[in-house]
DNA sequence: TTGGACCAATGGTCCGACCAATTTCGAGGT
DNA sequence: ACCTCGAAATTGGTCGGACCATTGGTCCAA
């Protein structure tokens, strides 16, 4: 009898998710596009808008969703019926020891994305890529410094290409983690600007199909955030010494 | 203007999870404690109840706290107001694809973590591994083949000595995915059995404090898994065609 | 054409009521 | 004194309806 799942007693919500999945197959709906009313949804499925709300604000949770009030609900991600979930919670102070932490997550999973992007990028794939790189150069020097947001869009076109989505997933998260703490650099003016010669070397790697190259590449570049991490940490400290 | 975040508009929501975060560790409450009521919360709170339920629908959809018709609502893990939320989303189920993604990552995790802890493993580190590999190596010779559990454990005790409890808990989602999807492994009778005298190995580099070695044999403990997986599927896919 | 006032649609919050599962507790019997 | 059983209180779940705040579009006038 142990296999068998406890059931919820109460499942409306579920039921609510479980439609709206089908929904969203159905239709096909993409990210991005928006989803019916609160109070369509409440007509359509027989319930009331409170349970669709509390439906809803479990995929918000997840962020499969996001509601913008007087606008609508949009689908911030794929949604099917046969997806499980795997809500992941985590203590992050904004002290040193925990961004490091973040960046030795991503140190290891930089790499390997970058290693099997390499191994599996076809000609379109390198387009994409390419396409990233070359705005992300061009915001450097327009700005003469590095802009935080072609830079990371260049990052979610590896994760991408990786082929594996819980690359972008995860390091997506580190990445908010990082920067809610750090979003001033402490000191730090040219925050990042050391990694610029090693994201087209990462790119180049990639062209020629070589993982290994690729990975040393993408570790390089972020041996440089660690740089510049802990030179931002020795900043505050002399900071809180004045 | 770049960095400038978008605030939230109204967060009545996110103010009572902050509060309610605060509570719990001021009152130091347990995984296992009852909360407050849902009408204590919303008088209290000057919110409505509605938005207590909204809030708390939230940590119940993140696996923080659990709901009981009748009883109450229970605290199901350590909460705290800097705690960061990770939700992965997983493609549909049991296909190999799945399993190999979940791999991919430990990958990647596995080896910078056998790293780490190679370099930060003092004395009192190494006897706690060295009793979990023991347990682990005797429980091999009792049964004649791997024991998860054991095994599991030994794994467990090198991601926490690694000094990133990071580690720990991405790939201990990762190891809960995999064995959701997979928890009678396909036909594959000895699964895991490669990868016994890999552990001993690993044990090895991290006493020698050689990290790249650690490294190594990490990689190819997973590659038997990898292994096993590729058998498995093709069982399965053998299966499928009788 | 443009600027601004207005209006409808949509998510966010509130209230009060009732339903359903659970727990509590006391009456009644042993 | 102890146990059993059922009523009542407690607690989360659902409902309907109301109003607020934000957004996006429409329409009018300068």
């Amino acid at each position: 009898m142990s296999t068998l799942q406890s059931i919820r007693p109460t499942a409306r919500d579920d039921a609510v998710l479980n439609v709206l999945a089908d929904f969203v197959t159905v239709e096909g709906l993409q990210p991005g596009d928006r989803l019916p009313t609160e109070r369509v949804l409440s007509e359509r499925l027989k319930v009331s808008r409170t349970t669709v709300r509390e439906a809803l604000t479990r995929w918000e949770g997840l962020g499969l969703v996001e509601r913008r009030q007087g606008s609508g609900t949009y689908l911030k991600a794929a949604v099917s019926r046969d997806m499980f979930h795997l809500p992941l919670t985590f203590a992050s102070g904004n002290d040193f020891e925990s961004l490091m932490q973040t960046l030795e997550i991503r140190r290891a999973l930089e790499a390997e994305a970058a290693a099997l992007c390499a191994q599996r990028a076809g000609p379109k794939e390198i387009a994409f890529i390419r396409e990233k790189l070359e705005a992300m150069e061009e915001a450097f020097h327009a700005h003469a410094g590095m802009s935080s947001e072609e830079d990371w869009d260049f990052h979610l076109a590896i994760y991408s290409v990786s082929g594996n989505p819980l690359f972008g997933q995860i390091i997506s998260a580190m990445h908010e983690a990082f920067h809610r703490f750090w979003e001033h650099p402490l000191g730090v003016r040219d925050f990042g600007h050391a990694s610029f010669p090693y994201h087209r070397a990462l790119y180049d790697r990639i062209v020629a199909h070589d993982a290994d190259g690729a990975r040393a590449e993408a570790l390089k570049l972020i041996a440089t955030v660690e740089d510049d991490l802990r030179r931002g940490a020795a900043n505050l400290k002399t900071a809180d010494i004045k």
